[in-house]
DNA sequence: TTAGGATATTCGGATAACCGAATAACGTGA
DNA sequence: TCACGTTATTCGGTTATCCGAATATCCTAA
């Protein structure tokens, strides 16, 4: 079973991603290493406030940058997390839709495995679990 | 070049995801559909407000439900997306570190890449751009 | 039809996010 | 050193989010 994701950082991560001009910002950067003036005439921000949701991004380790004389030159320091969670987010999966029905055979087999899982008396071929590590 | 998302849209999808609760909902129904009380066990929050993120997620379209007698059974209606993305902020990706030489050099090579697509002057192969619908 | 269980909604107060304006801090060239 | 360009921070007002309490709604069994 998967591990429960420690939600209380995840949430973190995500709210820093959770804004327009901050997803836009993320995107800019994407494509390249920027500095701020680079993106006020990028984005439809003013420098104060692009400085702002810098500061958040710096602050949620998904930007960095290089000082280059009077300039910083802010860059994405996970891009990998950062390019996926983009194209996630792009693309559009078709909503599913359940019946009662469904949603019972679900649950009952998730039970059957629960079962199972919980209770591996019928040990044909011993005890050797390979412990998963 | 990859089109510029929906910032407005994207930023309130991931909104949804940015908080702890609705994190920790999202990734029970991944395991299967439940109904509210049996989230209630699951999670450190009353009804009251598990419905009320449950509404927030309703919302966002990530989750529907079935309605079973009395009961509501949730279940994710976008899984995938709520998979990968749940998948992604669990796994850790090292922190780039860049120097300014780095970045200038990351600049440059972007610019002549510019260069070549705003002027492709020297065509071979004709006009016939197959246009994108 | 009514009682009771399950879920949703409304309300209100506390807290947090947001952004413009002003200003501070820093770096560089003169 | 000084003026200036670049970026950060602080402050304050506005708006949004969050959550408990109370209550409403809906369903079913008796």
């Amino acid at each position: 079973m998967a591990a429960p994701i420690e939600t209380q950082a995840a949430a973190e991560l995500l709210k820093a991603f959770s804004h327009p001009t901050r997803l836009a910002i993320l995107q800019e950067l994407a494509a390249g290493p920027k500095c701020v003036t680079d993106m006020e005439e990028l984005l439809p921000a003013r420098q104060a406030n692009i400085s702002q949701h810098l500061a958040v991004l710096r602050y949620a380790r998904l930007v960095d940058y290089a000082q280059d004389g009077a300039l910083r030159c802010y860059y994405l320091c996970r891009p990998r997390l950062v390019q996926d969670l983009l194209g996630l987010v792009d693309r559009d999966e078709p909503l599913v839709k359940r019946t009662p029905e469904e949603i019972r055979a679900d649950k009952e087999r998730l039970a059957r495995a629960l079962e199972r899982a919980s209770r591996p008396k019928s040990g044909k071929r011993g005890r050797r679990a390979k412990v998963s590590r």
